[in-house]
DNA sequence: AACGCACTCAACCGCCTCGTC
DNA sequence: GGACGAGGCGGTTGAGTGCGT
């Protein structure tokens, strides 16, 4: 389009807003309402550009604004509707009364995303990561060709569509599941086709791996971790899913009805709330470079 | 007390969409 | 149909702040 910015007009005042600069703006919009943007600064008198203007008062002046900590039940709907909406912040912003796009995008990056890596979560797909797993370790083991793992995909195919636990439904909290009034119909016919899709190879992986660990966690507390550290070890075994929440918030809506929906998995590379400063000084790509060695899972088993 | 580092969040930037002409 | 303008959105930045050493 080649418009060029509208704050780039010499004389335009930026960066932080005054008190009296606020007093004006909220003057002027309680007396003749907002709208217009472009105009409106030099009516308001101010030296500010209608896109400065327009986003002091929708993230900061507005008068319905909720200020102060997320809530938990706040957090739990970010992440439900992040799954369902992707980076949609004013989307998401608008399920959320009192909520800015902005606060939301910076609780976010700031908060959530850390704490779904921190356990193992991808929080673009909301999946638990596969690149955190050393694949290697198992194509190039023999149990890629093992006959549990051979029996494991000709049973997991023959249930017929949609096997795999991975899939949003079966990953997200409960209270998370009745996402008619969220999503688009776009998105449902998308959750449809991907329903109908077989795993991947990966994922069927994981799968196998869910089922060979949960009716034996207490027996990979020991195990051999490559790459894992202390805290990790420690926490295998451990059945939370978002394992963020940690104990006691277990009716918080994270689970699942299914007797495929717990996710060992998750639990598995879940951090305990408390978790260890060690993890919580590492940098996030120290923590993503921890690579979970499915070798040593699957020869103990 | 001083410094450095990590974190938070208000604000900006650039692009996109939509409405109007 | 294309050009243009306004508003909206998501990504990014950087000043301020808190905390550990």
């Amino acid at each position: 389009m080649g418009r060029s910015p509208c704050c780039d007009k010499n004389g335009l005042k930026k960066g932080p807003w005054t008190p009296e600069e606020d007093q004006k703006l909220m003057d002027y919009i309680q007396k003749n309402g907002y709208g217009n943007w472009r105009t409106l600064p030099k009516n308001a008198g101010l030296q500010r550009c209608g896109k400065s203007c327009r986003l002091r008062w929708t993230n900061y002046l507005r008068p319905d604004i909720k200020r102060g900590k997320f809530s938990l039940e706040e957090e739990e709907a970010i992440i439900q509707l992040h799954s369902v909406l992707g980076n949609k912040w004013s989307t998401i912003a608008a399920r959320l009364p009192g909520r800015t796009d902005n606060e939301i995008k910076n609780y976010w990056n700031t908060s959530i995303r850390k704490k779904l890596l921190r356990n193992g979560i991808d929080p673009v797909t909301h999946n638990p990561r596969l690149d955190l797993l050393d694949l290697s370790t198992f194509f190039t083991s023999n149990l890629y060709n093992s006959p549990q793992f051979m029996n494991f995909l000709s049973a997991s195919r023959s249930l017929g569509p949609n096997p795999n636990p991975l899939t949003t439904d079966n990953f997200l909290p409960s209270t998370y599941q009745n996402l008619d009034n969220f999503v688009s119909t776009e998105d449902r016919i998308s959750n449809l086709d991907n329903a109908s899709l077989q795993p991947s190879p990966a994922q069927e992986l994981v799968q196998f791996s869910n089922e060979l660990i949960e009716p034996n966690a207490d027996q990979f507390t020991s195990f051999s971790t490559t790459g894992l550290n202390e805290w990790q070890c420690s926490e295998m075994g451990s059945n939370v899913n978002y394992g963020y929440y940690g104990s006691g918030q277990e009716n918080s809506g994270f689970g699942s009805n299914s007797s495929h929906n717990n996710m060992s998995y998750t639990s598995v590379m879940s951090t305990p709330q408390s978790a260890s400063p060690l993890n919580l000084n590492s940098t996030e790509d120290e923590r993503e470079m921890n690579m979970f060695n499915f070798q040593d899972v699957f020869i103990r088993y």
